[in-house]
DNA sequence: CATAAAAAGGATAAAAATATCTTTTAATCT
DNA sequence: AGATTAAAAGATATTTTTATCCTTTTTATG
């Protein structure tokens, strides 16, 4: 449903949503120690987010990654579909041929409700609501 | 969530439902061509199945694949557990370390609550529960 | 008993996902 | 300007998943 890499990226969001911002951007290195993602696959990630715009990253020296308060209101399902594509949350459960949300199997009946409703949990959460009143990474888990 | 394995396996069930009896065996031969799933590949499978005690099998002239009434009271994540492991759906949605059912994160909460519904949906959906009704294969899609 | 049918099993191949390494580009700071 | 820093980009490697092929074993039937 999600892929790894997925996951990855949301990870490393939500730490950028706790430690970073315009004035404080922080490097892959200082994150993956954190949320035990490989460093360099966690940067490719991280990049091909910046590159669509999902969070921003600097060069150089002080450069790194972070969120801009716009790049808060991005919502977890534009980091899925950047990383995963559009078609894998789409497509039918059951990797039934000819068979999506707008024309749903029988099958779907069974167990497309509790996909839809996963989907929508995604649409609807934007980064800032996912840090919204938390400190600090801590408050989250061992990532 | 569901591997593309599991789903095979278990479009490869459904047909047996349908088209299978102790009395009338039916071959991959059959039922890869209405399911479309590679032939050796659900081969493998059903004989995973098979070996586990999920469906029934005979060899030589005559046999192949087929469900007992007992297989049939058989539950999708039974199948899901042979073909996947028992760990995969068991584990964090968030691929959180030390985070699973019992012991959930802070983002179980929020897409947790879908995947706990999806896995008992699986575990209380026997395979006679799904081909309840149905007449023939047609009836559930163009698999 | 011979034969053919069918699953079972083992070995291999191809593709996709995951992960790492190396080079290039841009920003910052003397 | 030159040196340094850190992301961006590109190339390569590993692992896992998916898929195929080929041989062996079992079993019903003529
Ligand atoms: S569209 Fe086929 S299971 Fe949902
Ligand atoms: S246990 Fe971590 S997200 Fe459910």
């Amino acid at each position: 449903m999600l892929s790894n890499s997925s996951k990855y990226a949301i990870k490393g969001v939500l730490y950028l949503a706790l430690n970073s911002n315009r004035d404080h951007k922080v490097m892959v290195r200082d994150i993956y120690t954190v949320v035990h993602v490989p460093e360099a696959y966690l940067a490719k990630l991280l990049q091909e987010l910046s590159r669509h715009g999902i969070i921003s990253s600097t060069r150089g020296p002080k450069g790194g990654f972070y969120l801009s308060e716009e790049d808060r209101k991005h919502t977890l399902l534009e980091i899925v579909q950047v990383i995963d594509g559009e078609n894998r949350l789409n497509s039918c459960v059951m990797g039934i041929r000819n068979c999506d949300m707008d024309n749903p199997c029988v099958l779907h009946k069974l167990v497309g409700g509790n996909k839809s409703k996963f989907i929508r949990v995604l649409e609807s959460t934007k980064i800032l609501d996912l840090v919204d009143g938390k400190q600090g990474i801590e408050e989250f888990f061992p990532l």
